[in-house]
RNA sequence: GCUCCGGUAGUAUAGUCCGGUCAAGUAUGCCGGCCUCUCGAGUCGGCGACCCGGGUCCAAAUCCCGGCCGGAGCACCA
């Protein structure tokens, strides 16, 4: 068996070559060569910045449409002026957010703008006696409904129906006055099926929408804006969260009045993230109520703060496809991302030296002047250098650096470390503040065996303040080394033995936001 | 309560439709070796799972029934 184990791998060494696990593929999507171009959608709400929460949504449409050389479009579902209103400054952050995500939209609608469509579709219904005004209170017809019987406005006749819907838009009602009912089976075996809410009125001289404002009072509901307008659009995949499964078997009935054949569905299920916070009215409040610095704190889900952290988009896209379209729940953590970001930044980040929380190492009896010649990325040679010199002055040939203050801790007398790229020390003595060596020898082979501590170190003088804004938006201050001065903004680095970095802000000081180790 | 989904290692996922090749693959995590002038990366090895109970069958993670657990919906929100 070994031997000829051993001829296979002398003949043929790639058979023997454990599998790489290869790139893994999103299933193929069902009844796709029913259809000659593939349509999908993201359609958000413009009432907060876009979050993890969303990624599988987003990442997925779009993946689809590219896979199948297809259409992705854009939709802002902005019809709701009163509860969850829409602001202004977030059609343009998720516009920029799916950017950054390397998602591509062909075509971009914001419902707002399509409420005439709506209403006529709205009296089509009406008039073929599929839709009706309702003047029941909500609690009434609930009532009603759960009984399985029909409320009184139902079986009033299409003409007088079309009087009471021209009323509505004439603003012979008030918020809550009535609404346009479609017509279900009421024997659905799901009450909040039966004769769902299309559309309602809200006072928008009270509530005016940030685009429209006070133009229109009666306003549609998710089914029915929705619902039109993935057939209008030409949608042939719908996907988003298992959350809107009743809302497909509402819409089939619209659809079957209007002689329409319902999209194909997937509802995938919710995505967490242990210890992130994706609720976007706890976003919204929070960064109101000055909890966080911004929608992009550190400390948030959002794609803003994400990106800030130097995560990058390909690892969250990765991950996304990697969890792919089932039904249930996940819950990643974010070590998870972390390792998919990790892979990526491993191969694309320079290397430079930090020191947090400095403590000053004198090393005495230096011998000569030394160059240290220190590679940006220890498998690229070719990326480059940083270079220092270091001076020994005085009468005992002393050089001044700065270390770590987790290093000092472990140092103590006679213990020997090697200052990485430069040469070895032996410990003498150590206080609080400071901590004094004498030089050992130069070559890295002497302690290579006895495996001593490789440390960071930047020489006193050369030192380049920076602050490192964590995770939990607490702050670490240290030096990095002088090279670092030549950074620009939104570089991601490696600070070596310490994580990776995204560069925020190079001025007096270094700011740098930290992604993970 | 009612109406739907779903339950494979710590986490995520493959396999479930069309039962055997699955004493269950992969990634991440954890442990250990090697390598490396980073506590990173790489590499090698190890740990670790089919919710439970019945049934059908020569054979069940896969089919059927019951239970348990988890999730979603039940808004004049999206």
């Amino acid at each position: 068996m070994a031997e000829q184990k051993a001829i296979v791998e002398k003949n043929w060494p790639e058979t023997q070559k454990k599998e790489k696990a290869e790139e893994k593929r999103l299933p193929s999507l069902p009844n796709a060569d029913k259809y000659p171009k593939i349509v999908t959608r993201f359609s958000p709400n413009p009432d907060c910045v876009l979050h993890l929460g969303s990624a599988r949504a987003i990442l997925l449409s779009h993946e689809y449409a590219r896979i199948y050389n297809g259409k992705f479009i854009l939709r802002f579902e902005d019809t709701d002026p009163k509860i969850k209103r829409p602001s202004l400054k977030f059609y343009d952050s998720i516009r920029q957010d799916l950017k950054w995500l390397g998602c591509k939209v062909d075509e971009e609608y914001i419902q707002s703008d399509r409420l005439p469509i709506y209403y006529d579709y709205t009296e089509r219904l009406i008039r073929d006696g599929n839709a009706y005004v309702c003047e029941c209170p909500s609690e009434e017809f609930r009532k009603i409904t759960i009984a399985k019987q029909a409320c009184p406005c139902r079986d009033v006749p299409a003409n007088e129906q079309l009087e009471r819907w021209h009323r509505m838009l004439n603003g012979g009602y008030t918020e809550g006055q009535a609404v346009v009912r479609v017509k279900t089976d009421l024997e659905n075996p799901n009450p909040a099926v039966r004769d769902w809410p299309a559309l309602r009125i809200i006072d928008t001289k009270k509530y005016p929408h940030p685009r429209v404002g006070s133009k229109y009072i009666v306003w549609p509901l998710y089914n029915l804006a929705a619902g039109l307008d993935d057939h209008l659009m030409g949608m042939t995949h719908i996907i988003r969260g298992k959350e809107h499964y009743t809302n497909m078997v509402r819409q089939k009935y619209m659809y079957d009045y209007l002689g329409w054949t319902y999209p194909e569905a997937i509802h995938y299920g919710r995505l967490k993230i242990t210890g992130a916070f994706l609720s976007k009215s706890k976003i919204v409040q929070g960064v109101k109520e000055g909890l966080y610095t911004g929608y992009d704190d550190p400390r948030l889900g959002t794609f803003a703060a994400l990106r800030k952290r130097g995560i990058t988009p390909e690892a969250i896209k990765k991950m996304m496809i990697d969890v792919g379209i089932k039904s249930n729940d996940v819950t990643l953590s974010w070590e998870n991302l972390f390792s998919y970001n990790r892979k990526i930044l491993d191969a694309s980040s320079d290397r430079y030296f930090f020191v947090p929380q400095p403590v000053e190492l004198k090393v005495l009896q230096v011998p000569k002047v030394f160059n240290a010649k220190l590679s940006l990325h220890p498998e690229k040679p070719e990326r480059g250098f940083r270079e220092y010199t270091v001076t020994p002055e005085g009468e005992d040939k002393a050089v001044s650096f700065w270390v770590s203050k987790k290093d000092s801790e472990t140092m103590e007398p006679e213990k020997v470390f090697r200052l990485m790229e430069l040469f070895n020390i032996k410990i003498e003595s150590k206080t609080d503040s400071s901590v004094t060596a004498k030089f050992a020898s130069e070559s890295y082979e002497d302690v290579r065996k006895i495996k001593v501590q490789l440390i960071q170190w930047i020489p006193k003088g050369t030192e380049f303040p920076c602050q490192v804004v964590m995770p939990d938006a607490s702050v670490t201050e240290g030096f990095a080394e002088a090279d670092c001065k030549k950074l620009k903004p939104d570089a991601i680095i490696q600070f070596e033995r310490f994580g990776f970095v995204r560069i925020n802000e190079v001025n007096q000081k270094l700011i740098v936001y930290y992604a993970h180790k």
